[in-house]
DNA sequence: TATCAAAAGTGTATTTTTAACACCTATATT
DNA sequence: AATATAGGTGTTAAAAATACACTTTTGATA
């Protein structure tokens, strides 16, 4: 291979993922308390550094496979961090990922083999480095793309009712909506299943299941649609 | 320093610019033919490495300056690119950045030395690596950010005329506008300064030309308003 | 100096979208 | 049988977006 940029710089590339759960009520993201100075002992991002042989995606990819066997779930690239001190071991970029997972599917032992440990964004701690602001930055992504994508279902179990999805809306947007216009919109958009199941732990007269229609959406999608909330 | 790290893969950083200009009728990137190999002669954007003592934002500013001559314009990062064999040379990721340069202003005599040219988008020739990704990726950016922010008057004169301003958002979103309703909404947005002067190079009666008010915009801001075209 | 050509400038009516709002239903629990 | 609790449902008003055509100005030209 020729090596034309020879007398350059190298860095250190880090991949930090901002994991995001909703538990019923509250949107959640996945911390892990880091074992390894500096800043030992502190609540941070999963991390990892980008190896010689792989892409970013499959960096963060690995990553998140590596720290909590978490695999195939949504994630998307979010932004490069790179302030000189950022990291006060060693001159390190940091590219910051976002996944979208439904936290039912968690195999909660192996969390918490890792003292991995889900926080309200609301009450995380304070987290080391540069990663608060990844985690802002990530949730105002999050905002945009789930208000323009059907990304939301990532987050919820196959099947879930209206009332869940209307809480994961209210806690990603940060705001109450009014139920019978959410449930309007949703209905207008013409792309959930609604099951005669019924989900009957909420309440007594229990309420009805739906599913997410994938290939009506992309049929949808094709023909010109687009998804908004 | 620490170095906790010492066992981890290091990489090349490279940065590469969208420059985006606004010539009239059209939008038009700045490319420059490569004067190193690989791809010695081929179509490029402006790129560089970064460096052990800057951040990425800096070394955008740094790599526009150096090879245009440009400064102090609208500039940010856009997305990481990493595919392993990007650059056939050696192992390196790029983070692209785009700026929006007012197309007056640029130094044409710098810009012939470096032998950079604007291209419509239109009309832009094949670029070497994963270029052609990046600009459709800014352009998409430059789609979203427009319309949510004011960030086209970065690309028109300081004074300019409604039609101006018109075709500049034709341009960006790449479909015709209905003049009234384009002016009526940007006159209900109340950020712009009507002067007494006229623009008298574009018809025998001349058009009236107008200011971006930045600092009203500021004000109208923080009460919570939000740009939207 | 009257006419023409070319772009500037201007307002209303219709449709679509969003927002506000309250009562009945079903059923497990007591 | 009564009650408590969350589920479910439609209409009206307001706001925003869209469609649409004629008059004005003035330099150039006949």
């Amino acid at each position: 291979m020729l090596n034309t940029y020879s007398t350059e710089d190298k860095v250190l590339l880090a991949v930090d993922c901002i994991i995001f759960g909703f538990d019923k009520e509250e949107l959640k993201i996945l911390l892990i308390k880091r074992d390894f100075e500096p800043e030992k002992g502190k609540w941070s991002l999963m991390g990892g550094f980008l190896k010689q042989n792989e892409n970013l995606d499959q960096a963060a990819d690995r990553i998140l496979s590596t720290l909590t066997g978490i695999n195939n779930v949504y994630m998307e690239q979010l932004h490069s961090y790179s302030k000189v001190d950022r990291d006060p071991a060693e001159r390190t970029i940091s590219v910051a990922y976002y996944a979208l997972i439904n936290i039912e599917d968690h195999n909660a032992e192996l969390i918490e083999k890792y003292s991995a440990k889900w926080f309200s964004i609301k009450k995380a701690p304070d987290l080391i480095f540069d990663h608060n602001i990844m985690v802002k930055h990530a949730i105002s992504r999050l905002r945009y793309k789930t208000s323009k994508e059907p990304l939301g279902f990532e987050l919820l179990p196959p099947k879930f009712t209206m009332r869940q999805l209307q809480k994961l809306y209210e806690a990603i947007l940060n705001q109450k909506l009014d139920k019978r216009n959410f449930i309007n919109k949703i209905n207008s958009l013409d792309i959930l299943i609604k099951l005669d199941e019924k989900d009957m732990n909420s309440s007594r007269k229990g309420s009805f299941l739906y599913m997410f229609d994938e290939e009506k959406y992309k049929r949808k999608k094709a023909e010109g649609f687009s998804f908004k909330v």
